[in-house]
DNA sequence: GAATCGTGGGT
DNA sequence: TACCCAAGATT
């Protein structure tokens, strides 16, 4: 038998021993909503730096809403996941609308339910910026969480359902904003998916599934399938490439880069390698072939895609540029 | 429920 | 053409 989660120890470990970061210095919600917008699917470590830009960037809802979204994903390239930026812009707008057309008078709404409505807030970000700026008391379900969970309860493949319910019985309504940061920083830095350190769990002594910590939850396999593009890489006589944005649907929408389809027409074009990219579940190839444009663009001044500047960077290695 | 949507670090 | 994973949302 084991005994029952201990919420003093948990959150006395969390006190003791979280790592410092940025977000944690403000009780702004804008700028706590905008750290977990970049952490969904993005390890911290990546987040700190563009969380840094954003802010400085955006303090406010009405910053963000009166610029372009092509400036939110100009400082959001290379972190992925590019509906998050388009969807923070959207949400931005909406909030700085006056109360009579749906909006927030330009202040964010303080309650789980209303986050809930604005675009790119789910279930996770909306219990987390409510608990975690606001205090109310709600509990948040991750990644992070769902494995401990699991291996509280010995579980291999909890539902969220199962999970959340979970969360809910053990949540400190005093204080759920320290509360699901604890648990968070506890499956990140201490119920780890692989190598956990179940000895210097704070804990330990509730949990049922440490003698085979790593079998819980069970891993899901991801099958990625092969798209095969090909990439006209075209460059004008001073060097620079011709660029299009892509649209709001599909892989990198709303991203530039060289033109690329899945069937081209290559008659006057030059092969000039492969490039291969891998998304979570798509593996791409792009053959690129080279040739010749009337203007093309200065890439350092668009959102351009870890993809295209893979396409880009071998234009130049090879030096057909310039 | 399952598929879609990025990226780079760790192993 | 290695594999796993990360403070998820949307359809």
């Amino acid at each position: 038998m084991v005994a029952q989660l201990s919420q003093s120890t948990l959150l006395a470990w969390y006190a003791e021993s979280k790592r410092d970061l940025p977000w944690r210095h403000t009780t702004d919600g804008w700028q706590i909503l905008l750290s977990e917008i970049l952490l969904q699917q993005t390890q911290v470590s990546r987040g700190i730096g563009y969380w840094l830009k954003l802010v400085e960037r955006f303090p406010t809802p009405q910053s963000m809403a009166e610029a372009e979204v092509d400036e939110v994903l100009f400082l959001w390239q290379g972190a992925g996941y590019y509906s998050r930026a388009r969807r923070l812009h959207a949400l931005a707008r909406q909030v700085c609308l006056p109360s009579s057309e749906g909006g927030y008078d330009g202040v964010l709404p303080t309650t789980s339910a209303h986050l809930l409505q604005l675009p790119g807030i789910g279930p996770y970000t909306a219990a987390a910026v409510a608990s975690i700026a606001y205090g109310e008391p709600v509990a948040c379900v991750d990644g992070n969480i769902r494995r401990v969970m699991a291996r509280q309860a010995k579980s291999a493949n909890p539902s969220v359902k199962e999970v959340e319910q979970w969360a809910n019985r053990n949540l400190f309504h005093s204080d759920a904003g320290d509360w699901n940061q604890a648990l968070m920083e506890l499956g990140a830095t201490v119920c780890t998916p692989k190598q956990p350190k179940c000895d210097g769990c704070p804990i330990a002594p509730s949990c049922s599934g440490q003698l085979d910590a790593t079998a819980y939850p069970e891993p899901k396999k991801i099958k990625r399938k092969r798209l095969d593009l090909m990439c006209e890489l075209r460059y004008d006589s001073s060097g620079l490439p011709f660029l299009v944005q892509r649209g709001e649907d599909g892989i990198l929408a709303g991203l530039w880069g060289p033109h690329m389809e899945e069937e081209l027409d290559v008659e006057s074009l030059i092969f000039i390698g492969e490039v291969k990219h891998v998304l979570s579940h798509r593996d791409i190839f792009v053959q690129v072939w080279l040739g010749i444009c009337r203007q093309g663009m200065d890439p350092s001044t668009v959102a351009v895609s870890a993809l295209d500047r893979k396409i880009l960077a071998l234009g130049d290695r090879q030096g057909y540029r310039s």
